[in-house]
DNA sequence: CGCCGAGTTGAACTGAATCAAGAAACGTGG
DNA sequence: CCACGTTTCTTGATTCAGTTCAACTCGGCG
């Protein structure tokens, strides 16, 4: 549970009976390579942390998996378009690598943003950075060329090139698997 | 008022004591087409509520304007970049049309969150909602052709086309104004 | 050894940018 | 109310980055 108090408490300190409440509220699990979490056309009903491991989250855009997101640890994650609005989800949610992920269901994380103040301002926090994380990625998806892309994308994932196939890293970058090997053709 | 009232009550009730708080917060100001409210460089102070009018947001890419975000009236707005994190923004905030704005220093802000744990609730919720805006743009610009984005955006902002000019319209499309034009040429 | 998935390389194609020039609309001053 | 200049918008020709399609290479594993 350390990374995720230690992800937590970066953002705003907790009080104890929350740390409790969400010990007690936490569901750790431990999937394999190639599990899938999570499928399009449900509503996703947990919020996810990423102890340790790696997973994608995609959607199919016509006949082809389109990867919106990587979950690396220390981060949480989930279906965003359906855990909050209990709709169903466009997502689909794969582990890529054998992983440790700490589970939370929706009432409960809905009775810890109840109960204490400190943990909703948390959530308001997080939020907000991923907002600007978002931000980052349409100005990546909409100026940058190819090369660019790549680039930044080694700076934000530093430690993750040779874990994950080049399939991926293109559909993150939203380029196509042949532009992105002839970019690292040139080194 | 009652704008930004029914604006926050739509995501959560208020007790009466954080309303007037916001009331006695609340700076109302009116600003004329063409005005500047916000220079990149700065740090922004305020979190905008757009009453009436329309504004843009936009920053600066290699000589050119790239409109990141169109505050429409019932909408809250800042230098999102600067205003949480405290450090110099990168967009700048022009006034399209006479406007009536309201304006909560960050400070004030801050003690809304700090004292009502509604509020703090009502902020995490909008930043979510936000976050699903831009997750949207994000498929836009990535997976849209230019026809396509037109057409999103005459749905998101039906009552918008003739309040602004193509060359802003294309800004915030991503696409070059005489690609625009020819989009429009055909219906 | 041969198959299969992953990655590389080549050639042709394309949507949209850019460059360029002209038309329309707009507003300001005489 | 018109003349002129400026800004906004349209239209055409050219160019380019990246996609698509296709063939080939490489490495691992039954």
């Amino acid at each position: 549970m350390q990374p995720l108090f230690s992800f937590l408490e970066a953002v705003n300190d907790l009080p104890d009976e929350a740390k409790a409440l969400i010990l007690a509220k936490t569901r750790i699990k431990h999937y394999p390579k190639g599990h899938l979490l999570f499928r399009e056309g449900q509503v996703c009903h947990y919020m996810y942390f990423m102890a340790s491991g790696l997973a994608r989250i995609f959607h199919c855009k016509e006949d082809k998996e389109v990867i919106d997101w990587l979950a690396t640890a220390g981060h949480p994650f989930t279906a965003i378009d359906s855990f909050y609005s209990r709709q169903p989800s466009r997502y689909t949610i794969e582990i890529l690598e054998n992983s440790e992920v700490y589970a939370f269901l929706y009432d409960d994380l809905e009775e810890l943003y109840h109960q204490f103040h400190a943990f909703e301002r948390i959530g308001r926090l997080i939020t907000q950075e991923q907002f600007l994380i978002l931000q980052e990625r349409i100005d990546m998806v909409q100026f940058q060329n190819a090369q660019q892309r790549y680039e930044t994308f080694l700076k934000r994932f530093p430690n993750i090139q040779n874990r994950l196939q080049l399939t991926h890293i293109a559909s993150y970058l939203g380029i196509s698997l042949e532009t992105l090997s002839r970019i690292r053709a040139k080194y």
